[in-house]
DNA sequence: TCTGGGGTCCTAGGACCC
DNA sequence: TCTGGGGTCCTAGGACCC
């Protein structure tokens, strides 16, 4: 049996918690500037109409008395962090979805009959007391066959329940929701369907799913045809590791100076590289984003020829890219990201090599090619060292002489190569070298 | 009332390779 | 003269989730 748990209100709770007069009020939990949204509001602020993503000052129209805070993260952490304790003793597969949501496997017993659904549910009521008793919050839990109906489930319950879906039940449960309910129905979705008159569940069922594939795409017309049956496989995911790290900043007024832009990109950019670090990872990937005052969102990336956690190459290629972007209009945003994360370790003489999730050394692949891995032009006699992983190539521009030289471990620096002296793109191979990590010095 | 910040996944087109 | 088919990687944008 999977089970959903989901706190109700999250943050809005913890604060509720934390400050015994809020309790019983409107609490609206979100950015208190003139561009904020609300993150979360308590059930007292709902009955307002106030609503998770709503302009901060649209809520304050809707309920004046309610009490406006901005997040205070590291408290959510911690009682998250408790949570998912709680949970982790419950099961031996967790996946936490976010701080106030995960979904775990119930162990013990097999197939889903009476039994294993009477024992779903004394586990939610353990669940939901212990969490109450030890974090001072309500947290609602659905019980079912699979991941969508468990989740659903939980919406059911919600505030404050429990609820178990039965297979046979499953029908009767999804047919009459609209098709919001299910995960992956947003805006867009919901208008496409609403377009051909499908409004329900039920009506998506009755949909056959090539048309849906024309309509939607090919992954999100299947999986949704599917999902409209009760059809779920979506197994749990434990300790997934990030595929992305970023930081983006709305300006409280839109700005016209780039210098401005640059200076909180510079700014995005370390906060990215302290994270980046932190979890010892480096990014292939650099994206710079920007919102313009018309509210048009652009992106630029960039894909570096090697993993790095260097400030300077992250933040030379987040500058760039930022260049490089058509917004001579205002902005009102800008972000750092990073991607194509590896993990490292403090490496050898020859650099940092890549480590896989356990901590061992992964053997570096082929490499398709391999660029110096700062990609500005050099300046004329500069000397500078890179890495270089694997075998393939080693290319680039010079305007003049450009030379290489190859050092691998343990033995003599080979010799000076002039591989270009007239700007035109050069190639070197790196040859038969049975080592993987090699050192270049290039001259230009 | 004027639209956050952190993420994930998918798609389409182009470059490039064999 | 005109032109294939399979594949990978990268980029930009969009939908969606909490």
């Amino acid at each position: 049996v999977i089970m959903h748990v989901d706190l109700d209100a999250f943050f809005a709770a913890v604060e509720q918690r934390d400050k015994p007069s809020l309790a019983g009020r409107p609490v609206v939990v979100g950015g208190l500037g003139s561009r904020g949204v609300v993150a979360t509001a308590s059930y007292e602020a709902r009955a307002f109409g106030v609503r998770s993503a709503m302009p901060t000052a649209q809520a304050r129209t809707r309920c004046p008395g309610a009490a406006f805070l901005a997040p205070r993260m590291s408290a959510y952490r911690e009682t998250s962090a408790q949570i998912m304790r709680i949970l982790a003793a419950h099961t031996e597969t967790l996946e936490p979805v976010s701080l106030d949501e995960a979904y775990l496997v119930t162990t013990g017993g097999s197939g889903v009959g009476e039994d294993s659904s009477a024992r779903a549910a004394a586990v939610g009521r353990t669940i939901r007391r212990e969490i109450r008793t030890h974090t001072g919050l309500a947290a609602s839990v659905g019980a079912a066959r699979n991941k969508l109906m468990a989740k659903i489930a939980s919406e059911l319950a919600k505030p404050d329940g429990l609820r178990v879906v039965e297979p046979d039940e499953e029908t009767d449960v999804l047919s009459p929701l609209p098709v919001r309910a299910l995960p992956g129905v947003g805006p867009a979705t919901e208008s496409v369907l609403t377009s051909i008159g499908v409004r329900t569940v039920a009506d998506l069922a009755a949909i056959d799913p090539a048309d849906l594939v024309g309509l939607l795409g090919q992954a999100h017309g299947l999986g949704l045809s599917r999902l409209a049956h009760g059809d779920d496989d979506r197994t749990l995911q434990p300790d997934r590791a990030a595929r992305s790290i970023s930081a983006e900043d709305t300006f409280e007024t839109d700005v016209y100076d780039m210098h401005v832009a640059a200076d909180l990109v510079d700014r995005l950019a370390d906060r990215v590289l302290a994270r980046l670090t932190a979890h010892g990872l480096g990014a292939r990937t650099v994206t710079v984003k920007a919102r313009t005052t018309a509210f048009v969102t652009l992106t630029r990336s960039a894909t570096l020829a090697a993993a790095t956690e260097e400030a300077s190459h992250i933040k030379a290629t987040a500058a760039r890219l930022l260049n490089e972007m058509p917004v001579r209009d205002g902005l009102r945003l800008v972000g750092v990201g990073v991607s194509s994360l590896e993990p490292w370790r403090q490496g050898t003489l020859f650099g940092p090599e890549p480590l896989d999730e356990t901590g061992q050394v992964v053997p570096r692949p082929p490499a398709r090619s391999v660029a110096p891995a700062s990609q500005r032009p050099y300046l004329p006699g500069e000397d500078v060292e890179h890495a270089i992983h694997g075998r393939g190539w080693v290319w680039g521009t010079g305007l003049g002489r450009v030379t290489v030289r190859f050092e691998t471990p343990g033995s003599e620096p080979g010799p000076v190569r002039t591989v270009a002296e007239d700007g035109n793109l050069w190639r070197v191979p790196l040859g038969a070298s049975p080592f993987g990590p090699a050192a270049g010095s290039f001259e230009s």
